[in-house]
RNA sequence: GGGCGAAUAGCUCAGCUGGUUAGAGCGCCUGCCUUACACGCAGGAUGUCGGGGGUUCGAGUCCCUCUUCGCCCACCA
């Protein structure tokens, strides 16, 4: 571990091995029994056949960002990793393989299919595992579950069979969201609603007594071959005369009756509705309602069936949709047709335009899991961050809807219910264990061929995960867990469900926090997704620039509930700050171990009181680095936390401290003990404070400094507090005030055009105590640092100077160095003397307003005055340097 | 249709309980290969804080309103 480090920093020769060994030291395991407070995180697990993109690099960066800097916090942190086995999702990627083939899942037949899947998850299932640990996440690993795994496959059969025992799970024929892609149902949230632009025809449809007629509108059309029934408001006097008369239902021979029903909305459209059961669910109970027929007029294909005019039969939906309008219009029963904008509902795996369908389905009854759920959060159980994000919950479990759990897949947990066969006795059975027959009748029983929604596994893993429903120590220790970190898009599907399980098995919320973060987003703010080609691959990125970068950027790229934007276009851009900063960060270490080759005493052993200003400065900064840092982890507000950092390191550390201790390294002189002592400590608190945003050059460069024990990580050292570092106010004003007029050096050098090479004096006047103070002690830094050859204490300003605001009072800084042309030098001056005179009028207005100054804190009116003070000094220093000069007025 | 979020430098964003001259990174300009780092150092420019109105001694920050983007929810067919 001696070698030289390289002046660039090449993350790809680290990482890979550092992370193995933390995995061989076991530092990111937890024990039930381990001291410290509980801290656990639920990771959401990805899909197996995902592969890493730049969601899971946000989230899953998220949480190792806090998990590790918990876990440092001395608290017991357990990360629990799983994989979900994504019914719908698998199952497609496995049926387009097929399709390749010119192979469809029915070719093979439901146990080859299955068989397949299997062998495909075997084979690229760890896949995804293995890249969350080039991102560098700290999670327990040995306790990786799988949803679809035999121990989590015995827990869903439980809680089926618990909740239906207890009336929760039932099953019925209802309109569903149906997929003629995928060929299953969907849940209410697994259908994305999206505008869509299309038309509301008009139809009249004839009376079967030939009078009269009347217009409904739709957006369907091609579903009124299915109508059975024709529904207006019962108060709408439009059509009092008509409810109970029979309308004879064009290009069919059927007569349907005109019904009063009251979910009419007279105002939309004509105020008359064509009504078709079997495929809106607003008909659906209308028709109920009034007994009419359910007419099913398409095959799961979203085609026409059988139940349809010959002419229609097979087309697919969309084009019997044209077909009936034109059939329609021919017939002159198309009145108008008019531009209308509505939601239709899209598959979220495949897109397809979900088909509403009368279909008989298992659905969970929510209301009565839903009232704990929000009863905890009106009890302040549960804290979502953003705030904002708690009546998003609220709202859904107020207007909870049952659950639609069966999936007409052959990838996915079975649902364990068994229908007896025998006639007479035909019995529904709900087993934990396969029956072999009927308990009833003996009979033959065969199990029901619908798969559980995937979600059905995975609401339940904050306790599953952990042995539920076995009492062990892990589950004991390590439930309820703390933070939940994830994607508002998930916050019905999985959020709001696993608090309800949690809430139903356990009699606790799952978690107590949740966090959502945004979505990752490109140039155009558009969503990152495969089909709009402008994804950034993050193991691309960690190969290109190390996972330090990658996590620095999405970190500082993201604050509290807002997206992350990066540029796809330009990666070296996108990243370009997290990479700078992890090659300075490597080059501080150079520099500093470079300097502690023969050891650092400990701080407890430097007499600080008689440490130079620097050194008491910079662990003052530290102490503050600590704080805030701190307080920003706490907050989740990691953006501001790795800034905080950065600052420390960057501006303080290494633009200053490193500076400023050079002479103390280089040249053999006293002090050189006590520099490198202070440097390898606050460069150690640094480090700590970065660790949890950036795991890995962390890692290596701390486990370098003398100090760190032999063979132990970072990653489980403990986080700095403020008894770290001595605070040090008086360090913090002096430094400050070295800084200032080191640097109204410099401005005037550049100003001034010196070139860099060549050294300059430099004559103070109106000097407070604080700068002859200064000058005294330190003026061997100020000549270093601003390239001064001597300072004069004039007594009067000189040419081209500049007043300066110190704590205790203004001072003038002014070069020793012609100025080189006074013409020049007058207009220079003109232009600032004007700008400050206005300054100063209006600090002088300011001051005048009595409200000001009565109501006011007082600490800002003496700020106020002090600026006063200084504007006037400046004004009288700029017109004594015209007035040297011999500018005109 | 209902609800929510956002609008600050060319770009991405900070600015938390209203209080100095509104900040950072990237990009840009000037000068530097100064023995940790040119992925760097020093210096610099750039903002009617989306528009309008209000509250206040004082508003980027609070209130109202409008505009523009984004998100979520919803059975007006």
């Amino acid at each position: 571990m001696t070698e030289p480090l390289a002046p660039q920093y090449t993350p790809a020769a680290i990482e890979g091995p550092l992370y193995s060994w933390w995995q061989e030291r076991g530092f990111f395991r937890a024990a039930p029994d381990a001291p410290g407070e509980p801290y656990v995180v639920q990771m959401p697990p990805p899909n197996v056949t995902a592969r890493l993109h730049m969601g899971h690099g946000l989230n899953d960066t998220t949480q190792d960002v806090l998990v590790r800097f918990e876990r440092m916090r001395g608290k017991n942190t357990l990360w629990v990793p799983g994989t979900d086995h994504a019914g719908i999702a698998t199952q497609n990627v496995i049926e387009k393989q097929l399709a390749k083939e010119g192979l469809t899942r029915f070719d093979l037949g439901r146990d080859a299919f299955v068989d397949r899947v299997k062998a495909f998850v075997a084979e690229t299932g760890g896949e995804i595992i293995e890249q969350l640990k080039a991102l560098g996440c700290s999670a327990d690993w040995e306790r990786t579950y799988y949803t679809f795994s035999p121990d989590l496959s015995a827990t869903v059969r439980e809680v089926f069979a618990r909740l239906y025992e207890k009336g929760l799970i039932y099953r019925g024929k209802y309109i569903v969201n149906w997929c003629p892609r995928c060929l299953t149902t969907l849940s209410n949230e697994e259908v994305e609603k999206e505008e869509k632009s299309s038309s509301l025809w008009h139809f009249r449809y004839p009376l079967a007594d030939g009078g009269d007629s009347i217009v409904v509108a739709t957006t369907r059309p091609e579903t009124m071959l299915g109508d059975t029934g024709i529904a207006v408001h019962p108060d709408d006097p439009r059509y009092q005369g008509m409810i109970g008369k029979m309308v004879a239902l064009p290009l069919t021979d059927r007569e349907i009756p005109i019904v009063g029903d009251s979910a009419v909305d007279p105002a939309f459209g004509s105020g008359a509705v064509k009504v078709t059961p079997a495929h809106d669910p607003v008909d659906f109970e209308i028709g109920r309602r009034h007994n009419l027929m359910t007419i099913d007029v398409m095959t799961p294909e979203a085609r026409m069936s059988q139940t349809v005019p010959e002419r229609f039969q097979g087309l697919d939906r969309m084009e019997a949709r044209k077909q009936v309008v034109a059939a329609i219009q021919a017939l002159g029963l198309l009145v108008k047709v008019d531009p209308h904008t509505h939601a239709v509902g899209h598959c979220y795996r495949c897109n397809t335009v979900v088909e509403p369908r009368l279909s008989d389905q298992w659905f969970v009854k929510m209301a009565p899991l839903a009232k704990p759920a929000l009863q905890a959060y009106h009890d302040g159980k549960l804290r979502f961050i953003p705030e904002f994000q708690g009546g998003v919950y609220a709202y859904w479990l107020e207007n909870i809807r049952d659950w639609c759990i069966s999936r007409q897949l052959w990838w996915g947990h079975r649902i364990p219910v068994w229908y007896c066969q025998s006639e007479g006795c035909r019995k529904t059975i709900v087993a934990r264990e396969e029956p072999t027959h009927c308990p009833e009748c003996r009979g033959h029983v065969i199990q029901d061929e619908d798969v559980l929604d995937t979600w059905f596994s995975s609401w339940l893993v904050p306790f599953t995960s952990l042995g539920w429903p076995e009492k062990t120590p892990s589950l004991r220790a390590f439930y309820p867990g703390s933070t939940l970190i994830t994607a508002p898009e998930i916050i019905y599907l999985w959020v709001a469900r696993m608090i309800m399980s949690g809430l139903e098995f356990m009699g606790e919320v799952p978690f107590d926090t949740i966090y959502l973060h945004g979505t990752v987003r490109d140039a155009q703010h558009r969503k990152m997704s495969k089909s709009l080609g402008n994804g950034v691959d993050p193991i691309e990125v960690i190969d290109r620039y190390g996972a330090d970068a990658l996590r620095y950027t999405i970190v500082s790229g993201m604050s509290v509930g807002t997206d992350l934007i990066l540029d796809t276009a330009d990666l070296d851009t996108a990243f370009a700050p997290g990479r700078f900063f992890a090659n300075k960060l490597w080059n501080i270490g150079r520099f500093v171990l470079g300097h502690l080759e023969q050891g650092a005493r400990p701080l407890a052993e430097v007499d600080l009181a008689a440490a130079p200003l620097a050194d008491r400065w910079i662990l003052a900064r530290a102490r503050a680095a600590i704080v805030e840092a701190t307080a920003h982890y706490e907050r989740f507000r990691f953006n501001e936390a790795a800034m905080t950092v950065y600052r420390f390191l960057w501006s303080d550390v290494a633009d200053w401290y490193v500076e400023q201790i050079k002479p103390r390294l280089y040249g053999n002189v006293p002090g050189g003990e006590t520099a490198r002592a202070v440097a390898a400590h606050v460069f150690d608190i640094g480090l700590k404070l970065l660790h949890p945003v950036m795991p890995f050059i962390t890692e290596e460069l701390w486990r370098r400094l003398p100090n760190s024990p032999a063979d132990a990580s970072i990653s489980v050292s403990a986080w700095p507090t403020e008894e770290s570092a001595p605070a040090d106010d008086l360090a913090l004003l002096e430094f400050g005030a070295l800084q200032d007029l080191i640097g109204a050096i410099r401005v005037l050098r550049a100003d001034q055009r010196v070139p860099p090479g060549q050294t300059v004096e430099v004559a103070f006047a109106n000097m407070t105590a604080l700068a002859r103070a200064l000058v005294s002690r330190d003026g061997d830094t100020i000549q270093r640092l601003a390239k001064v050859s001597a300072i004069h204490d004039d007594g009067t300003p000189d040419l081209a100077g500049t007043t300066l605001a110190l704590p205790d009072g203004p001072i003038v800084v002014a070069l020793r160095h012609a100025a080189a042309d006074p013409a020049k030098e007058c207009a220079r001056l003109a232009t600032e003397l004007a700008r400050s005179e206005q300054l100063l009028a209006a600090q002088l207005g300011k001051l005048a307003n009595e409200q000001f100054v009565a109501r006011a804190p007082a600490a800002l009116i003496e700020k106020e005055r002090e600026r006063l003070a200084v504007l006037e000094s400046q004004v009288e220093t700029l017109r004594e340097q015209r007035r040297a000069l011999g500018c005109p007025a």
